[in-house]
DNA sequence: CCGATACTGAGAACCGTTCTCACCACCTGA
DNA sequence: TCAGGTGGTGAGAACGGTTCTCAGTATCGG
């Protein structure tokens, strides 16, 4: 079971490294179709999830229906757009006094978190909340 | 637009109440149908987002496929057990801080957050990591 | 060159959710 | 009492994202 990098690994590697905007897997799909025309989804699917298993890309979970990527994998979090779904990388620090805390209340062992801010990004705060259409 | 308290609904918002373990709509869908065994699909899913929008439920996203509802709608967070996906109900106070300086750096209006712990729940952190089977 | 192993693209299958549609329930007013 | 209107229901189709299946292809180690 050892893991090939073909040229269509290399491809979703490529653009994934090159797109910083958190792409769904249909996104980063589109994109590579555009140096690798024939690529089939599934192929870019399974780069995708080899990938995030290799430890090479984070899968995130913005909130809407599908997976985004994201080729920055040191840790970080997210402010999602809630009016056009834009993401921005932020790195906003838990006091290890909270996670301390819930584990003692729960009783859970907790190994991490998962921190998404929601907002407005600039540009739809600046543009006025009643759509005029 | 007047929507009426028929007896589905209320069937669906009695086993939300009941249910403490943020049930998915399939498992309020078997629960319902235990005491209403002629309910539709359709009509749970149409009331479970009748509920959400009029503030009696909280949909969650804990990361898995599938949404779970929760009636308990004060604000709080969730630890969820990797192992077995269990949830349980927390309360992390974020510091304000936080959300400020989030605010700052990505120039993003942040109305909110949502904060996800992972970790093992009690009973899969006795049993040891390494299935036997 | 050979067999074994891994990878590919197309399309089917899947799964959670929403939509469509024909029918039913309930209210209000004559 | 009935008529018409609004809203709700259940079944099943449709949908969107993702994974699976399968037959064919590339690559590796000998």
């Amino acid at each position: 079971m050892e893991a090939r990098l073909t040229p269509q690994r290399r491809a979703v590697l490529d653009v994934l490294r090159a797109s910083h905007d958190h792409p769904t897997a249909q996104d980063v799909l589109d994109r590579v179709r555009r140096t690798s025309p024939g690529i089939g989804a599934a192929t870019v699917y399974r780069a995708l999830n080899l990938l995030v298993d290799a430890g090479q890309a984070l899968e995130l979970d913005l909130g809407d229906a599908a997976a985004r990527y994201d080729a920055n994998t040191t840790r970080h979090d997210h402010v999602v757009c809630v009016r056009c779904g834009a993401a921005a990388d932020v790195d906003a620090a838990l006091p290890a006094r909270v996670a301390r805390e819930v584990a003692e209340v729960s009783g859970f062992t907790v190994t991490g978190h998962d921190l998404r801010f929601r907002g407005l990004c600039p540009s739809c705060s600046t543009t006025q909340h009643h759509a005029t259409l």
